[in-house]
DNA sequence: TCAAATAATTCAACCAATAAACAAATCGGT
DNA sequence: ACCGATTTGTTTATTGGTTGAATTATTTGA
């Protein structure tokens, strides 16, 4: 049930709001596409269509392409797409050996991408940070590229206004990482969010879905909708400590049998007895399987999402995990019988959440163009 | 991160957005309140907001009351309110012991309340609940109400279209309702989301919080700012099978240890050696505590929601329960060190659902009271 | 070469909100 | 008792934005 957002609406919303419809029928069609199209989908007339186009071309957001060759009589249609010279954005992360940036275009095209290995547990590993996001950036001016914002990716949980309460594998804790960055605006966000908003750019999984990220630490991206679904302080998602067996193995979090005892890295490694995610490949992993079922069949019993998407070392291992998962899926989701639950791997390997965080800042582009048009 | 939705937007949409939010600022208000004022509110002027009340009165949807007194100088206001002559709805519930009926108006007011006693396992209850919204129809008709629509709460699970899939209380399997209810649109729902709906609407609650509601089995209402989640098939909620200890006891539904087997009606009476709940006042119910607390801990940290309603049974027992959930709240929710999950017992009663549901029918008006003005 | 078809633009009409002026009703002070 | 200040509510001209119909543009098919 929709409830109305207090905010009054006049008439400049309403263009606001048809020229992020416009934009947003552009972007997700996978052709070029007709303004007499987008109206045909929008439900606007032609005639508005073709108005508020002409502020989108006039900002760099869409571009013209040759008519495509059509089959039939009638005037041939011009073909709209996003400019791939409009606004860009800027994805960061910060993970615990090594530092990424990377500059995407509304095309969804990466047009640069820079890692930088090493352990950043440091101190001093935000100025080179800060540092590495200022080559992205001169890398993007000299393209021409007007980069809209900055996204950062950290493996912990953030509050509002930039401050990483703890990333307990950085070493970080209550730390300020600001709201701008070179003067761009600056979103800061937990890695497995960002990653599920990653994958749900890719466009083939439907609006709503739950992304397990699993790294040394198990994160949750819940995505509802379409939209990232952040909680009432932006710490949604902390799936590693979901309740296995209360009679289980001691956590680090000091309850018992916590997920992460179970299909953490180190657990998972630990019980394979091997020292590699890659060596886990041929392990029996149905211990993990198992408890990540038990985990995966709470989310769904709780949220009623028809699909889990499976990532970070998941992603690999997923042949090995699925009989295990699925499993438990079967015997403790009530509604399995009806209608299953869909596990996917991930597609986007170890760039999902830099990747994620650059389409962070595109995905507020086309939320609200009219924002962006008139900065 | 908000969607544009993909519906266009024209003047009139302008309209119904700005009639919602001034109908919901007199709603919201606990005093009759000026035009004036709504017009601060709301970031409306006072001209808008003149012409969107004069067409919310002419409907009926706004009433005016005698100028409150008042200091300072100026001319006196006209207070606002919400009618008592307009539109109401009609709630309907049935569970495994009763069925009820209950018309409520747009002040909240509940202006008649139906119930009937009698086992509702045997087929033929629909009929018999049909009948009973015809008394309550007949009795709003008979004050000059207009019943915008009807809701029913059932303890199952809903489809879309009216289908109740499985409600394993009522023995019901597979039951279509329907949309229609003596020519009105009806709404079929779980008792724990219409139920939620109804704490959020006493008005002393956070936009986001979940209600979980101890009955026979145990279910949960989400309601994520301000809106219900329902789930992409509208089975959000299930939590009476969250596993607690899978070596725990085997559960009805073929897994171990589910929530149920701890902290369901029956398992607590077990537990405790009595046979009336009223018994389990003074009962130790550590054990129910603990599960329900592991539960709670599980979906905080998986929806960060920082206020949890207690309802169905738990409400008269919260006392007896809070600490064992406290601790466990504490041992297992990351974040409990920053900001502390509020524990509250529901208001509403036994009520809860029926209230919600007609709550629910006058929600729908208030979010679109120009369909309402329009039919 | 012309008619039909489809795409895109132009323009008058309309709808809804705004701003500013105006009318209404009260208070406070002299 | 009266006048100015103050606040509420309405009236009116203006503006922004969509619509629908007419118009122009460009192609296919007969």
């Amino acid at each position: 049930m929709m409830t109305a957002s207090n905010a009054p609406v006049r008439q400049s919303s309403v263009r606001a709001h048809n020229l992020a419809l416009v934009l947003q029928t552009v972007a997700n069609s996978a052709d070029p596409i007709s303004r007499a199209s987008v109206a045909g989908a929008t439900g606007l007339t032609r005639a508005t269509v073709s108005a508020l186009v002409d502020d989108l071309i006039a900002g760099a957001l869409l571009g013209e392409v040759d008519p495509a060759p059509r089959s039939g009589a009638g005037r041939p249609a011009a073909g709209l797409r996003p400019s791939a010279d409009g606004p860009a954005g800027l994805g960061l992360e910060i993970n615990v050996d090594y530092r990424a940036a990377c500059v995407v275009d509304l095309t969804g095209t990466v047009r640069h991408h820079l890692v930088e290995a090493g352990d950043q547990r440091a101190p001093g590993s935000l100025d080179g940070l800060t540092r590495l996001a200022a080559r992205a950036l001169r890398l993007a001016g000299a393209e021409g590229l007007t980069v809209a914002g900055a996204a950062l990716a950290v493996p912990g949980l953030v509050s509002a206004g930039g401050v990483v309460r703890v990333a307990p594998n950085l070493g970080w804790q209550d730390v300020t990482v600001g709201s701008q960055l070179h003067g761009l605006p600056l979103i800061v966000d937990n890695e497995a969010n960002l990653a599920a908003l990653s994958e749900l750019g890719t466009g083939d999984l439907p609006p709503s879905f739950v992304y397990i990220s699993g790294e040394i630490g198990i994160g949750a991206g819940i995505v509802l909708n379409g939209a990232l679904y952040r909680g009432v302080r932006g710490w949604s998602g902390e799936i590693g400590h979901i309740p296995i067996d209360s009679s289980g193995p001691l956590c680090r979090c000091g309850a018992r049998g916590c997920l992460e005892q179970y299909a953490g890295q180190e657990a998972m490694l630990g019980a394979a007895g091997v020292t590699s995610v890659e060596s886990l490949a041929g392990a029996d992993l149905t211990v993990a399987g198992t408890a990540l079922g038990t985990a995966i069949a709470t989310v769904v019993n709780l949220l009623d999402v028809d699909t889990v998407v499976l990532g970070g070392i998941y992603a690999p291992l997923l042949p090995g995990l699925h009989d295990a998962i699925g499993a438990e899926i079967a015997r403790r989701v009530l509604t399995a019988g009806w209608s299953p639950v869909r596990l996917r791997a991930a597609t986007l390997g170890p760039d999902a959440a830099v990747r994620g965080a650059a389409g962070a800042v595109l995905r507020g582009v086309l939320d609200d163009p009219a924002a962006y048009l008139a900065r």
